[in-house]
DNA sequence: GTCGAATATAGGACTAGTCCTATATGGAGT
DNA sequence: ACTCCATATAGGACTAGTCCTATATTCGAC
């Protein structure tokens, strides 16, 4: 249930629409917390629900009236909760693994096949999060710590993705080449 | 839907009951496919409903009966569309680096606690997954491509645990030392 | 001049996954 | 004696998330 504490956190530095917070995840934080546009407003109006923000409705000429929302105390103090929480061990699943664990059937050309696929996939996802990083540098030598730690976040995507790349060309390479295959 | 998959990929190796295909999972695919044991067996009812598996019941004495499933030829075919079927992006949530992005009001000190956390998190993973991969090395030169690649899983865990643990210690020594941010 | 994208919000239907509980028994540890 | 763990399967309640659709207008592209 963590999108309402990513809701709690866009919305604490600013007051925001729906419509921007869909907007602020999919520039920032898209390649570790995708969000989904209906569920974004069914967490909004949970969470207004539930007192942890406000809205005031700004009329709108031509397009539909944009609901602003505010964060109240006790949104901050869920927030601040959350932030101290315990960190809950990582259950991630890796679809891509799952493949590979059962791929020996494609046989040693057709694993190779998908490993390109990913490798792909990978290199692309680098290059976006490069852009990122060099669109947003922290050029100053004292940036905000906010600042800073949403930067780290595309770091550690970086750190990940060339890991991944590296690792493929190993396997790659040893798979393509069978004498290699020392321990 | 990819649970369905992997229960097929492991039935399609030798018949399983479902209480073997948990070990088989919490052994081999835990760290990248977490299953639940409820929905375990849920899955197996569905593909067996839906003929790709079928079950034999095994009576037992003191236990309940076992109800050993095997692989059909629907079922075979399934896996293989699968193993075919392309490749789509990743969206994985990654709830540490969600909470990094919002961590700024913990203060510099409280963020570097948190870093210091999930570093002992990974390190713990990481001697797991070396532990594993020690206790079974394709030590000879041409190991089956199945064995292959499952042990290419674990590696691939033990590459990104050991990228996230140096991305980790960076970043800490940048938070931790102002001095060095350039860039 | 038509088609899609951006702006802006929202509901419906569905699915996979989580957590808890139930049932039954034998064996190992303290 | 008691509790916990392993074996073995299964249902109930719930939640978060996905995908699709609806609504309404304006602007730019081709």
């Amino acid at each position: 249930m963590s999108l309402l504490h990513a809701v709690l956190g866009f919305v604490a530095t600013q007051p925001m629409t729906g419509y921007e917070l869909g907007k602020a995840f999919s520039t920032t934080a898209a390649h570790f917390w995708p969000a989904d546009q209906s569920q974004l407003y069914r967490t909004l109006h949970r969470a207004e629900a539930d007192g942890l923000v406000e809205s005031t409705t700004v009329e709108q000429a031509s397009r539909p009236d944009r609901r602003l929302y505010s964060i109240l105390e006790p949104g901050r103090a869920a927030l601040k909760t959350w932030l101290a929480s315990p960190l809950e061990p990582d259950t991630s699943r890796e679809p891509f693994l799952l493949r590979l664990f059962f791929a020996a059937s494609l046989g040693a050309a057709g694993v190779i096949e998908l490993l390109d696929q990913r490798r792909s996939s990978a290199v692309e996802l680098l290059t976006t999060l490069d852009a990122l990083a060099a669109s947003a540098p922290p050029k100053f030598s004292k940036p905000a710590l906010a600042i800073r730690l949403q930067y780290a976040t595309l770091e550690s995507g970086r750190a990940h993705a060339r890991a991944e790349i590296t690792w493929l060309d190993e396997l790659r390479s040893q798979l393509a080449d069978p004498k290699e295959s020392t321990r």
